[in-house]
RNA sequence: GGCGCCGUAGCCAAGCGGCUAAGGCAGCGGAUUGCAAAUCCGCCAUCCCCGGUUCGAAUCCGGGCGGCGCCUCCA
């Protein structure tokens, strides 16, 4: 039974999708103005990891994650740049894309486009102007927040607490909390035909439509980071219910932000800041508002995308998650551990353990260990595993438990001696195989560990790997001869140019950093 | 000011009333090794403070202190 915690009540429910065995997510994706930073990959590794997840616990999930390529941020940089909008979005979408291809973010089914949806646009704002819940205003349409029973219920806001100053479009709003479904175009901005002028469309509209119209009036895991519960969430809810007569979505599910903690000052609310003036810590928290927010490209060249992902999902989802490159590069110590073990899996079985045959649902991988006893620990790391995804998709607590099960593993290559090839018989190479597999299955939920890590020596130095072989075939010699001196001098030369040597029962192994 | 989140070891982090408080990084012992590396074993936490509820609280309630988010078309 998979528990998820929903914004809307604040509490764990049972997840029970309205269609038996079938999921439906929409999550809120980017504006695609500038290049994406890294907290744009926060929701979509969870997401995905999460439909990763679901499939594995034998449903069928169809996850969407929306464009937005027309809003006032795109306009400005555009002009900025001195180029066209359909452009700069189509240009940001691609390093979008490509982000997430890194990230190994391959699940998603569609991405959904707001200019390619003007047509559902209009008429979603037309209803909602023919039952009574929105106006136009010169060329504007506002929804008409008092006219929404219960807005407010999921950011928990009265309707007086939400009274914003207004900025320049006070005086053609009957209320400040009213929202834009229709915006009329300035001179010089894209536009769109309508039945109230040209124009765009506000900001909340799009996944009122987008989500509709691809998963249904009402349906499962509506997502996005927690800095979307209000306002655009609230207004998401306000337009769609208001407009069907049903529940957007059953569950709601938000993820913590990306935190630069190196712009983290001891400043608090707003008072404060306003307080303090142009301190440079008012950039400080978001990393969407920090200096450090470089593009995620220029990232990838920093770190393995694996440990990125990894670095992603060692904490709940819901907590904010500060970067740090230290601790972006301490995940990444942490995770030799497992590909060391692959290597070492490999040498001992050899076989591939990136080519293990993987259980791909969760019921095909129901074992009984009988009297084995690796296969004993293995199934009960794996009932640990599972209870941590159960319980509000727990992927730091499901991480813990693949240390633990590596170590197992580790421990009975160890016991039995198996670097040693007279040791290996069918019995004990089929209890390591099942166990490494298990391995695999419940990392791939996570969507780790699905294909090999690059390696840090240069592929196809085929040069490199001759004189190795040499130098380690010299220093096999000088072992031999109890030559200690000589066999120390390679290795010690060889750990000052950054390689590694490793000695064990089937010969000398290098490494290189 | 309103709404909400968080505070567990040097750092990160799981834990959602009940066995000895997961795991990672760093550190320290030991096994193994000719010596190493890797691996394994072991050690390292008065759970921010003060009250309360309970047979029992890191976990629930109240009050402090500290940090953060939203209320500004940011994922």
């Amino acid at each position: 039974m998979i528990r998820v915690y929903n914004t809307l009540s604040k509490t764990k429910e049972p997840f029970e999708p309205v269609v038996q065995g079938q999921v439906g997510i929409y999550l809120c994706g980017p504006t695609v103005y500038k290049p994406s930073h890294i907290g744009h990959m926060v929701g979509p590794v969870i997401f995905d990891t999460i439909k990763r997840y679901l499939c594995y616990s034998g449903y069928t999930v169809r996850l969407i994650i929306n464009i937005t390529d027309v809003d006032d941020k795109l306009i400005d940089e555009s002009k900025k740049r001195g180029i066209p909008m359909d452009r700069l979005a189509e240009d940001m979408t691609r390093d979008y894309m490509a982000n997430l291809r890194a990230m190994g973010v391959d699940t998603i089914d569609a991405f959904p486009k707001a200019t390619e949806n003007m047509a559902g646009i209009i008429a979603f704002t037309q209803d909602l102007i023919e039952k009574g819940f929105a106006y136009e205003s010169e060329g504007d349409v506002y929804f008409d927040v008092a006219k929404a029973p219960d807005y407010g219920k999921l950011s928990r806001r009265t309707l007086e607490s939400v009274q914003g100053e207004g900025g320049d479009t006070a005086e053609r709003k009957r209320s400040q909390a009213d929202f834009a479904l229709w915006k009329t175009a300035k001179p010089g901005e894209p536009s769109w035909e309508s039945p109230w002028g040209p124009g765009r469309p506000g900001w909340h509209i799009e996944c009122s439509v987008m989500s509709g119209k691809l998963l249904g009036e009402t349906f499962d895991i509506h997502g996005g980071g927690l800095d979307l519960i209000f306002p655009h969430h609230e207004n998401e809810i306000a337009q769609s219910e208001c407009r069907h007569g049903k529940p957007m979505a059953r569950y709601w599910l938000h993820n913590g932000l990306m935190q630069d903690s190196s712009e983290i000052g001891k400043l608090g609310g707003r008072n404060t800041r306003a307080a303090e003036g142009d301190n440079a810590a008012q950039e400080a928290g978001k990393i969407s508002k920090s200096k450090g927010a470089n593009p995620f490209r220029e990232m990838l060249q920093q770190f393995a995308p694996e440990t990125i992902r990894f670095f992603l999902l060692s904490t709940h989802y819901r907590r904010p998650i500060d970067f740090s490159e230290e601790r972006i590069r301490q995940v990444g110590v942490g995770l030799e551990t497992f590909y060391r073990f692959f290597k070492r899996f490999e040498r001992v079985s050899g076989e591939s353990f990136y080519r293990l045959d993987r259980p791909r649902r969760r019921s095909d991988g129901d074992f009984q260990p009988g009297a084995d006893r690796l296969l004993k620990d293995v199934a009960e790391f794996r009932d640990r595993f599972l209870e941590a995804m159960d319980d509000d998709f727990n992927t730091g607590g499901a991480a813990g438990v693949l240390f633990d099960l590596v170590r197992r593993l580790n421990k009975f290559v160890d016991d039995e001696k198996l670097e040693e090839p007279g040791r290996r018989d069918e019995a004990r190479l089929a209890s390591l195989r099942r166990g490494a597999a298990t391995l695999g299955e419940l990392a791939g939920t996570l969507g780790m560990f699905r294909d090999p890590a690059e390696e840090k020596s240069p592929a196809g130095d085929a040069l490199a790997a001759r004189l190795m072989e040499l130098l380690i075939e010299i220093r096999a010699e000088a072992r031999k001869a109890k030559d200690f001196a000589t066999a120390d001098r390679i290795r010690k030369s060889l750990a000052e140019i950054g390689v590694t040597l490793e000695d064990r029962p089937g010969g000398t192994d290098w490494t290189i950093g």
